[in-house]
DNA sequence: ATCGCAGGAGAACGCCCGTTCTCCACCCAC
DNA sequence: GTGGGTGGAGAACGGGCGTTCTCCTGCGAT
């Protein structure tokens, strides 16, 4: 045997998440997964039966990453204030990362979205995960209507993101955790 | 003569918008708007000598456009607070459009950013351009900080920009107008 | 009337795509 | 040892890409 099968998936996912997050989804081809991932074109297409099933678990994968970080960035704060402003710590931690090119599920949205109703679907799980997760933590700071700053909140993250990706800087995290203050200052009970 | 040169551009340019909103750059080939537009391939490529040179100038006339509508509903409004919210009924009405699909700038982006220098050089001017907008409506309702404010509602016309386009619905732009209120009260003088 | 050339239709070119197929080497059960 | 199946390398296939080329029609200037 000469590479087990959970660990060829693994190289496989590995060079997809880099490849596709770096190039786009549309201008990488099953040929440069081939020869990034080490693993013969044969065996990736018993793993993967198409490249839209590709894309799928690329999309999958990431979005369970993406929760796992942000949670671990909000678990390290108590206090249900500096959890909400937590998640703007996290923003700024991802956008410091050399590769960062914006959000996945923004750019396949962009490139596939109106051909592809599976990435459609998932950009939109992806995103109402993150908003029921700001939900959450709005009620738990107690505030009047949860999901109305939910949704403001959600509206700063992914402006942020998408600023962040186009000017090649971090800093509207900054501006984003700025602006989430003055809108807890307003929405919760002091 | 068949057609004048200046009636080509205009539906070549017409079909281009189109496509490559609708579908992405990528997936729009030559050919199809070649038929879309019925020049042919010969005038098309001596009006636009490359396809790079094609998305340039959709992109330009995209930038064109959006700074004008925006132009009319801010224009529309007198008093300094009203004209700032103005903005967010354009993107209210943008977000209305059958085929809105996002930001053009930021799809191209995502699609082509890291392969094409010029692309990212568009986005970034494109969304300069907004800023130094918001800049400006922000310094003549008296904000203490024009940048800072203006970048705060930058985010939140992004932010909607892109939930608008993934949820398919216009709402986020009524909610980043309700954000925006609360921080023109946190951030303007009474 | 004839020349010249702009422009249309669409074939041609070289390349890359997603996917499948061929051929061959290897390894385990018997 | 031998058969069978797994998996590797890479060619093959049908199609689309961006771009250029060929061929032909039609019209304005001389």
């Amino acid at each position: 045997m000469v590479l087990e099968t959970a660990t060829a998936q693994q190289q496989v996912l590995d060079a997809a998440d880099a490849l596709f997050y770096e190039r786009g989804v549309q201008a990488v081809g099953m040929d440069a997964i081939r020869s990034a991932s080490g693993v013969s074109l044969k065996r990736l297409y018993q793993l993967f039966p198409s490249k839209e099933n590709l894309i799928e678990a690329y999309l999958d994968r990431r979005d369970a990453l993406w929760k796992s970080m942000l949670a671990s960035h909000v678990d390290a704060a108590t206090d249900p204030r500096s959890r909400i402003l937590a998640v703007f710590e996290f923003l700024h931690d991802w956008f410091r990362q050399r590769d960062y090119r914006g959000c996945a599920f923004i750019n396949s949205f962009g490139e596939l979205g109106t051909v592809s109703p599976r990435v459609a679907e998932l950009a939109l799980q992806h995103k109402e995960g993150f908003r029921q997760a700001l939900i959450q933590l709005s009620t738990e700071a107690g505030a009047a209507d949860p999901e109305r700053l939910a949704d403001h909140l959600i509206l700063l993250s992914e402006g942020a993101i998408t600023r962040s990706a186009i000017s090649g800087s971090p800093d509207p995290a900054l501006r984003a955790r700025e602006a989430a203050v003055l809108l807890l200052d307003a929405s919760l009970p002091s």
